[in-house]
RNA sequence: GCCGCUUUAGCUCAGCUGGUAGAGCACCUCAUUCGUAAUGAGGGGGUCACAGGUUCGAGUCCUGUAAGCGGCACCA
C-alpha cells in the first residue's frame, strides 16, 4: 500500500502499482477524463505510469502551468514523427520543450525547406488527429542501442551510450514511432492540441559544439489553447514593431552599412539621444564618488601580452603595425589602461576605494555571424569603471553599485528583473579559499542590495574571478543582461598594481570590473525598444516642435521656439504651408513629445497650445507658463530628485538639462 | 565562423512559367493660408547587391562573392 497526500492535506491510501489515471478516477470520472498528467513529491510523471511509492500528489489537467512544458516537449516528438513520415532516412537527435515552445534537431543531408513547414505542421496536426496513445517503456540498454543502430539512428545510439550504466533506459512509444526519451509525456497525442506554430529553420550544432555536425533545428511554439498561442504571435508582432533597426531608421536615428559593418554611423537624432543617455550617466556616476578618466585607444603589444590579453583574446583583436615596426592593438577593453593610470606615481590605503570610469570605446573582433544591430557591435562603448579596493571594501562597494544600476534602470523605466552569480570555472586563477570568499562576498552584497534571490551560475565565472550578472527587463516583459560587476584577483598582480598600507608595506588592490549600461550603444537599442521611440520628454531627440497654422504665426513662432530652446529644451519649428492637420499627424506619427501649435490667436495672446504625444486634447498656457513647465519636465529624473532634495520648486525649470542638449 | 533564407526607387513592397521595371509613401515644383492625425495637380528618381555564366534575349535560370536577416557557435 502507498499513501498520498492529496493538495488540500487528505491522505488517502491506495494499492501498490496504482496509476495516476486510477487515482484520478476514483475521485471522479469527469476528472480521470482531464487528467493529463501528475506530480509526486514534486516530480512529474505520466498518468498512466504505476506509482511505485507514496507521496504528495497532484493530478494535473492540461490546463495546469505545469503541464505546459509536457505539451510542448510533446509537440516536440509529434513534429519528430511528422518529419520522419514525410521525410524518410531523416535522423532524429534530442528535441526539448524551451520558452514558449521547442525545437527538435535533426540530421538530414537536405535541408529543409520554409515550404516543408506547412506540410511538416499538417502532418503534426494529423497525428494529433490520430489520437496516438504515447506509452513508455523502459528499455534494456544494450538492446536499445542496438535497436537504435538497426533503424539508423546513430545519434540516438551515441546517446544511450554516453549514458552512465545503471542508468534507467526510457523509451515511448506513439504509433508506430518510438523516441528515447526521460518524460513524462501526456497520455496521448490528442492531449497536446493544436495550438502549436512551426516558427524557423536553423542550423545547430550537434551537442553544441561547433567541431561537431551541423543538424538541422526546427523551432516551433506550442501552447494549451489557440488563445494563448494568439498572444504570443501577437507579442512576437509587437517585438518585431518595436524593433531599434526599424525605429532607428524610421526615426533617423543612425546607420549601418558594409564598409563598416558592427559600427555606427549616428545620425544628429541619434546622438543627441546618445549625448544624453552618456549625460545621464555621467552625472550618477559623478555623484556616486567616480572619477572619470580617458586612456588610448591603441596600446603597444607588449601591454596586452603582460595583461594577458594577447594570449587569451588576441584573435579578436584589432592590430596593426607601424612603418617603425611598433605592433599596437586598439583596446578591447579599458582595464589594463585603467590600471596604468592606477599605478602612476603612489597610492596610498587613503586613496581606497578609487572608483575610475571611463566611457571607454572598444573595438573588438566579433565573428560575422554575431553581429545585430547596435546590440552586438565591433565597435561599441562600455559605461566602464574599475573599482580599485581593499578586500575589506568589496561588499560595501558591491552593494553601492547595485543600488547604482537599480536606480539607473528605473529611470529608464526598466526593472532590474533577476541577479545571477558566475561561479569558479574549471580553469581559473587562485586558491579555493579565495574564490569560497569572494563568491561569497558578492553573493551577500547583491542580495543585501536588491532583496532578491541570486541565482547561481556554477562554472560560469571568468578565469580570474566570479561574476555577477544582472537581468533587466523592459515594458514587454522581455529580458536582457546589460549590467555585470565581476571581481578580479589576477589583473592587479599582472599589471603589478599596489597601494601603500598604513605599516608602510605595499599591498595588491582588488579590482572590481563594473558597467550598467554594458555598452552604451546597446543600452540605448534596449532603450529604444522599451520605448518603442516613443521616447519620454527628457530622453527624446526633439522634444518640442512648434508648428504654425498660418504663415501669420511663423514670426511668433520662432519667437516660441527661441525661448524654449533658451530654457534648454530640444526644439524644431514647422513652418510649412501645410494644413495644421498634417502636421499633426506628420509629427504624431514621428513621435514627438510635445506639438506646441500656434496660429494667429495665439500669437495675438501670446500663447502656446500645447499637445502631448498619446492624448487627443491639448492645453492652451502662455508662452512664459509653457517654457517654465516644459523646461522643469524635460529635466532628466535625477536632476528634478536633486532639485527635490535641495529644496527647489521643479517649475522652476531646467536644471542641467543644457549639457545633453 | 557554420547552416538556412533574403537582397528590385530614400522607405515598404509587386513583378506568373526568361521578352528590356511598377505601386504606395517620401522627395521636388506649382497652386492652396487652412484651428489639432493625410489639400490638389504635376514632376524627377532604379547598372534590379556585386562578379561571372547559360541564352537571340536575364530582375527572373546557374555559379561565386558580399551584406542583411533567423538560428548555432562565440561574447574576455
Amino acid at each position: 500500500m502507498i499513501d498520498l497526500i492529496f493538495p488540500d492535506g487528505s491522505k488517502r491510501q491506495f494499492d501498490d502499482g496504482v496509476t495516476g489515471r486510477d487515482v484520478a478516477a476514483s475521485i471522479a470520472k469527469s476528472l480521470e477524463k482531464k487528467a493529463v498528467l501528475v506530480k509526486l513529491d514534486g516530480e512529474l510523471r505520466d498518468l498512466d505510469r504505476p506509482l511505485d511509492k507514496g507521496g504528495a500528489f497532484e493530478i494535473l489537467t492540461r490546463e495546469s502551468p505545469e503541464a505546459l512544458e509536457t505539451i510542448r516537449h510533446d509537440a516536440s516528438h509529434i513534429m519528430a514523427e511528422a518529419v520522419q513520415e514525410l521525410f524518410p532516412g531523416t535522423q532524429v537527435t534530442i528535441g526539448p520543450a524551451i520558452d514558449d515552445g521547442f525545437y527538435y534537431d535533426f540530421a538530414r543531408e537536405t535541408p529543409f525547406s520554409l515550404d516543408d513547414l506547412a506540410t511538416i505542421e499538417q502532418r503534426m496536426k494529423e497525428i494529433v488527429d490520430r489520437d496516438e496513445k504515447i506509452e513508455r517503456e523502459v528499455w534494456d540498454r544494450s538492446e536499445a542501442i542496438e535497436h537504435f543502430k538497426s533503424i539508423g539512428e546513430a545519434y540516438k545510439a551515441e546517446i544511450i551510450s554516453d549514458l552512465p550504466e545503471g542508468e534507467t533506459i526510457t523509451v515511448y512509444r506513439q504509433g508506430n514511432w518510438k523516441d528515447l526519451c526521460l518524460g513524462p509525456h501526456l497520455p496521448s497525442t490528442k492531449s497536446v492540441g493544436k495550438a502549436f506554430k512551426l516558427m524557423k529553420l536553423a542550423g545547430a550544432y550537434w551537442r553544441g559544439d561547433h567541431r561537431n555536425a551541423q543538424l538541422q533545428r526546427i523551432y516551433g511554439t506550442a501552447w494549451a489553447s489557440e488563445a494563448d498561442l494568439e498572444a504570443h504571435l501577437k507579442r512576437l508582432e509587437e517585438a518585431e514593431r518595436r524593433d531599434h533597426r526599424k525605429i532607428g531608421r524610421a526615426m533617423d536615428l543612425f546607420h549601418l552599412q558594409e564598409e563598416a559593418k558592427g559600427m555606427i554611423f549616428w545620425h544628429p537624432k541619434g546622438w543627441t539621444l546618445y549625448r544624453t543617455v552618456e549625460a545621464y550617466m555621467r552625472r550618477r556616476l559623478d555623484a556616486d564618488g567616480y572619477v572619470e578618466v580617458k586612456a588610448p585607444q591603441i596600446m603597444d603589444r607588449a601591454l596586452w601580452e603582460k595583461s594577458g590579453h594577447w594570449e587569451k583574446f588576441g584573435a579578436n583583436m584589432f592590430t596593426c603595425e607601424t612603418t617603425e615596426g611598433e605592433e599596437l592593438a586598439v583596446k578591447p577593453m579599458n582595464c589594463p589602461g585603467h590600471v596604468q593610470i592606477f599605478n602612476f606615481g603612489q597610492k596610498s590605503y587613503r586613496d581606497l576605494p578609487l572608483r575610475m570610469a571611463e566611457f571607454g570605446a572598444c573595438h573588438r573582433f566579433e565573428p560575422s555571424g554575431a553581429l545585430h544591430g547596435i546590440m552586438r557591435l565591433r565597435a561599441f562603448t562600455q559605461d566602464d569603471a574599475h573599482i580599485f579596493c581593499r578586500e575589506d571594501q568589496i561588499e560595501e562597494e558591491t552593494t553601492k553599485f547595485v543600488r547604482l544600476l537599480n536606480s539607473v534602470y528605473a529611470d529608464f523605466g526598466l526593472e532590474l528583473h533577476s541577479v545571477k552569480l558566475a561561479l569558479r570555472p574549471d580553469l581559473r586563477a587562485g586558491t579555493d579559499e579565495v574564490w569560497d570568499v569572494a563568491e561569497d562576498k558578492l553573493d551577500r552584497a547583491a542580495r543585501q542590495a536588491v532583496n532578491m534571490e541570486v541565482e547561481r551560475l556554477p562554472g560560469e565565472g571568468a578565469f580570474y574571478g566570479p561574476k555577477l550578472e544582472f537581468h533587466l527587463s523592459d515594458a514587454i516583459g522581455r529580458t536582457w543582461q546589460c549590467g555585470t560587476l565581476q571581481l578580479d584577483f589576477v589583473l592587479p598582480e599582472r599589471l603589478d598594481a599596489e597601494y601603500v598600507v598604513e605599516d608602510g608595506s605595499k599591498q595588491r588592490p582588488v579590482m572590481l570590473h563594473r558597467a550598467i549600461c554594458g555598452s552604451m550603444e546597446r543600452f540605448i537599442g534596449v532603450v529604444i525598444e522599451n520605448y518603442a521611440g516613443a521616447f519620454p520628454l527628457w530622453l527624446a531627440p526633439t522634444q518640442v516642435v512648434v508648428a504654425t497654422i498660418t504663415s501669420d504665426a511663423d514670426d511668433y513662432a520662432l519667437r516660441v521656439a527661441q525661448e524654449l530652446s533658451a530654457a534648454g529644451l530640444r526644439v524644431a519649428t514647422d513652418l510649412r504651408n501645410e494644413k495644421i492637420n498634417y502636421k499633426i499627424r506628420e509629427h504624431s506619427l514621428a513621435k514627438a513629445p510635445i506639438i506646441a501649435v500656434v496660429g494667429r490667436r495665439e500669437a495675438e495672446e501670446g500663447k502656446v497650445a500645447l499637445r502631448r504625444f498619446g492624448s487627443e486634447g491639448q492645453s492652451v498656457l502662455s508662452l512664459e507658463e509653457a517654457v517654465n513647465k516644459l523646461a522643469s519636465e524635460a529635466s532628466p529624473p535625477d536632476v528634478i530628485r536633486q532639485a527635490v532634495l535641495q529644496g527647489a520648486s521643479p517649475e522652476r525649470g531646467p536644471v542641467g538639462v543644457r549639457e545633453a542638449g
